[in-house]
DNA sequence: AATCCTCTTCCACTGAGTGGAAGGTGCCAG
DNA sequence: CTGGCACCTTCCACTCAGTGGAAGAGGATT
């Protein structure tokens, strides 16, 4: 089971990562845990059918193909489609970096990301995940969370910063607080000189993500960033309930 | 060859599309031409792995697994990364409708594209295809494309509206101009009430993509589109050739 | 020219993958 | 309530697709 062919070709996909991003076919082979011969023939299937393509020095990337199938995951074609063009309203009023991101397992995955040229140290990249405690769209999912998943995320509060909530409790009457007040926080939580602002977005009833922004300090504007992530979270909203998501023919 | 596990396991994968984003098991054995059975135990791998992801119905969707391989795609990484802001203030002072498309094989491959809350008729969607000889990206990537292409593409000019160019040496001549002034324009010819302006973009010599915009009508603004256009080319190609392309912490 | 690296091809062996068939579930119509 | 239909799941004996060690080709470095 762990080394069906398909699990194993999966395994050679799986050996990509933000940081290996072009991979020799022996490199591929040992990541993936696969003797050569065999990683070779698979690699050859992978990169006929396009799941994979060879840079100009002969590495192996992941293919267009791929790229174009993870477009049709519906993270990507609900949520990102509905979410867009209000991201760029509130990046075009707040010139903040603006998040988008969901909750997958234990952790906040990152959906959509817009930065300007020059921004606060931002840890975040699309695609990536960062724990939830620590970030200020974590917070938010956290605290809509079901109870087992808050349950076992507090388990497991790793220290990232001096600042970073490591105590149960305190972390818990955050997320009260956040489910009272309707927004999340944080302060220098992730990496030092970033502040952030999120506010969950709702399908119907449930919260299906949540929006955020960072900012180098928020004291002085908070109420209007608040405000302004509230509008476009509403937006967001009304689209993914509207008439059936519009189809572009 | 056409049968091998992994193969099915992508015929699998390559059954969706974008008008089927989620289908049942029976019709997804059906679409890759598999037995039952045996989908049912490769579907399955491929949702245990995260390829495939359930949706309440219980129909199977694209994985958000699949979405973060795509997003490490050299697409994505490398040209849509460098090209994102520029995009955006291109949007920002022409609020038209943006793209930014490749060549793939002998078709015009979207690869991002800015829309404004409402647009002239457009026909991309990110990740699709369109056929070049009827878009002006299309036209740009296909004048700097290899001789042996664009007489491929020139065999098989479909008529797509009325005011499409299908006969070869016209479009030839196009394309000759095109290369001499930089810019590419079409007059409805793809869909009724769309023009569009688009330019090369370059990463040292080569040209790498095409950066192109729709509007209503271009006889107007022509002069101020192009050189707007102009102005993101140069600034992507400078963020490409750049300071190994900035990497995100 | 010797060494080391990665890639490619080959082929006899064998167990992983196959898929028809049977059984389960849930829904709708008569 | 009952039969029919459409979809999903499980089973298991057969066999052919997949395996991977080994050997050889290409290319870079010393």
């Amino acid at each position: 089971m762990g080394d069906s062919v398909t699990s194993r070709a999966l395994a050679l996909l799986g050996a990509f990562d933000g940081e290996n991003r072009s991979l020799c076919l022996t490199e591929l082979a040992r990541r993936a845990g696969i003797p050569l011969a065999t990683a070779h023939r698979l690699v050859g299937e992978l990169h006929r059918w396009g799941a994979l393509a060879r840079e100009p020095g002969g590495d192996y990337v992941i293919g267009r193909r791929i790229w174009q199938l993870g477009l049709l995951a519906p993270v990507q074609s609900g949520l990102t489609q509905a979410a867009s063009p209000f991201l760029h309203d509130l990046y075009g009023t707040t010139l903040a970096t603006v998040h988008l991101a969901v909750r997958d397992g234990l952790e906040v995955l990152y959906v959509e990301r817009l930065a300007g040229h020059v921004s606060v140290p931002v840890v975040s990249r699309v695609g990536s995940r960062l724990p939830m405690h620590a970030t200020g769209v974590g917070k938010v999912l956290l605290a809509y969370a079901p109870e087992e998943v808050r349950l076992e995320v507090l388990q497991n509060l790793t220290r990232i910063t001096a600042y970073t909530v490591t105590q149960p409790a305190r972390l818990l009457d955050q997320l009260r607080r956040v489910r009272a007040e309707g927004y999340a926080t944080t302060g220098e939580e992730m990496s030092l000189g970033a502040c952030s602002v999120a506010v969950p977005v709702r399908n119907g009833e449930t919260v299906v993500a949540a929006l955020g922004m960072v900012v180098p300090d928020l004291r002085r504007q908070l109420p209007r960033l608040v405000s302004a992530l509230q509008v476009a979270a509403h937006g967001i909203s009304r689209t993914l309930a509207g008439p059936a998501s519009v189809e572009w023919k």
